[in-house]
RNA sequence: GGCGGCGUAGCCAAGUGGUAAGGCAGAGGUCUGCAAAACCUUUAUUCGUCGGUUCGAUUCCGACCGCCGCCUCCA
């Protein structure tokens, strides 16, 4: 049985879904300004795990992300690269999921775009409106907190106030709001801005409203779970609990999970710190994805990582060594054992008994990586020692198999579903690799030919001074 | 100021009231006519500091030090 904690409730519960097998999740996509970089990837790619770790378990998924492609941000920069919002958001979409699909994530059972669905929001802050939550100023409608009572029963944030450290902070909103702490779903137009004319005037979405609408079209007024970094619990998810429970009347989400966040020396990595890598930056400099999407799976989403080249670097050897395994155990010459002497069996239980361990209980990654580490060891162990039968091959197979059907992190370190752009850059870096390998052997080589060790050395083989 | 989290070997990091997983890096070795791979051994008497509870604490409690996050757009 699966336990997750969920942070509505801030406790460790079995996850049982409303409709089992079904699983209807909704996870926060990015907001496609620019590159993502991996600590948003680090979102992503945890709820691709917990995605497969579903449908290993034997759900249905119905997964959707959304796509944020209209905010200021996005605005701002459109109009910077003299692009239309739909062109400028089309082509970071494609660059999004270039990387997405490089990484090794599964792409969700549906991706919804924030700009396909203005009458879907608009419908709901009509329901929102009808129920008395909202009010409007100046063209932009808001959403009025005190008509919710349990406003704030996610995050805990005390609606009291309690911000006299944050004071300067607070306000730099620049639309009229009757309370600080309402936010707007509809934002009248402004002068050079995109905005759709509707029937709540002319104007653009909030960016809350979009994942209220989006996810309750997508999946219905309650479902399952809604996951997302741990920066949107306020204000983001919290609104989105006001405004489909002030809407519906109905329970919206039962269990949120939020992943946290990637870490560089000690602060959050961050666009605007300055400190971020994109997934672009690291293929560049020659690491390959499945080295990347090892490290951002490594620790449990429930804790900050640190992330450091020095343990990309790990992530390397360690995704080369799973790999070389994987192929060492597909090619193993298979032979006969005596009966009843296979340890395989034993080893392959224990190595499954203890990732599901670790898995259920709240996907610690870390130790259900240790439990494939200690497996792999085991068996390359067993490998040197005895011949295996085909039967315990087939059988260590699967349960590689089994392994990364939960993390991908087997297969080749570079990908079939590379884009070319990317697959060009690791191609360069494994040529400019193997060209010093060469160097290297060439130079080992030569010395040997000259202390006359080596006596000869053909493209047939070679040949070795008699000890 | 309010709320929350973290501090474990060179790096990443799990974990527990009963004596420190795993990966990477390092060292030694086995095997292989070099190398690589693989395997074996080894690397924290100790888990930020100081107290307390306990037969026993890294794990519980308290204080302190250091760091981080949210409260503002944010994965």
């Amino acid at each position: 049985m699966l336990n997750l904690y969920n942070t509505l409730t801030k406790r460790l519960e079995p996850f049982q879904p409303l409709d089992p097998p079904r699983v209807r999740m909704y996870v926060c996509g990015p907001t496609i300004y620019d590159y993502a970089h991996i600590g948003n990837f680090r979102t992503f790619l945890f709820s691709d795990l917990l995605r497969r770790y579903l449908k290993y378990l034997g759900y249905e998924l119905h997964h959707v992300m959304n796509i944020t492609d209209v905010d200021d941000k996005i605005i701002q920069r459109s109009v910077e690269q003299n692009e239309t919002l739909r062109g400028y958001t089309d082509r970071f979409l494609t660059y999004f999921f270039e990387d997405f699909d490089a990484l090794g994530a599964e792409r969700p059972e549906e991706v919804l775009r924030a700009t396909d669905h203005i009458p879907e929001m608009v419908a709901l802050i009509d329901r929102l409106t009808a129920r008395g939550h909202t009010y409007q100023a100046e063209g932009s409608t808001y959403y009025r907190i005190a008509t919710f009572s349990s406003y704030g029963k996610l995050s805990g944030i005390n609606l009291e106030g309690n911000q006299a450290g944050a004071s300067e902070r607070v306000d730099a909103d620049e639309y009229t709001k009757e309370d600080a702490r309402d936010f707007v779903l509809w934002k009248a137009a402004r002068p050079g801005e995109p905005s759709w004319q509707t029937p709540l005037g002319e104007g653009r979405p909030g960016w809350h409203i979009e994942c209220s609408a989006m996810s309750m079209k997508a999946l219905g007024e309650s479902f399952d779970l809604h996951l997302g970094g741990i920066d949107l619990v306020f204000p983001h998810h919290e609104n989105e609990i006001a405004q489909s429970e002030g809407a519906t009347g109905q329970p919206f989400v039962r269990y949120w999970v939020h992943a946290e966040f990637l870490m560089v020396n000690g602060e959050k990595m961050a666009k605007s710190k300055g400190n971020f890598y994109t997934f672009r930056d690291l293929v560049a400099k020659g690491y390959p994805p499945r080295a990347i999407r090892y490290l951002l799976l490594s620790a449990p989403h429930h804790k900050q990582l640190n992330f450091t080249l020095e343990g990309l670097e790990g992530a390397r050897s360690t995704v080369t060594r799973l790999n070389e395994f994987r192929r060492r155990l597909t090619e193993v010459e298979t032979g006969s054992v005596e009966s009843g002497t296979s340890l395989v069996p034993e080893l392959v239980d224990r190595a499954r008994i203890r990732f599901e361990a670790a898995m259920n209980d709240d996907l610690n990654t870390a130790e259900a990586l240790a439990a494939i580490h200690d497996f792999v060891r085991e068996t390359n162990g067993y490998l040197t020692r005895a011949s295996v039968t085909e039967k315990d091959q087939q059988a260590l197979l699967a349960q590689v198999a089994r392994f990364d059907s939960v993390f991908h992190i087997f297969g080749d370190v570079t990908s079939e579903l590379l884009d070319s752009e990317i697959q060009a850059m690791i191609d360069e870096r494994q040529a400019a690799r193997q060209a010093r390998n060469f160097a290297r052997s060439d130079e080992i080589r030569d010395h040997l030919l000259a202390q006359g060790i080596l006596l000869e050395d053909t493209r047939d083989g070679v040949r070795w001074r008699k000890r």
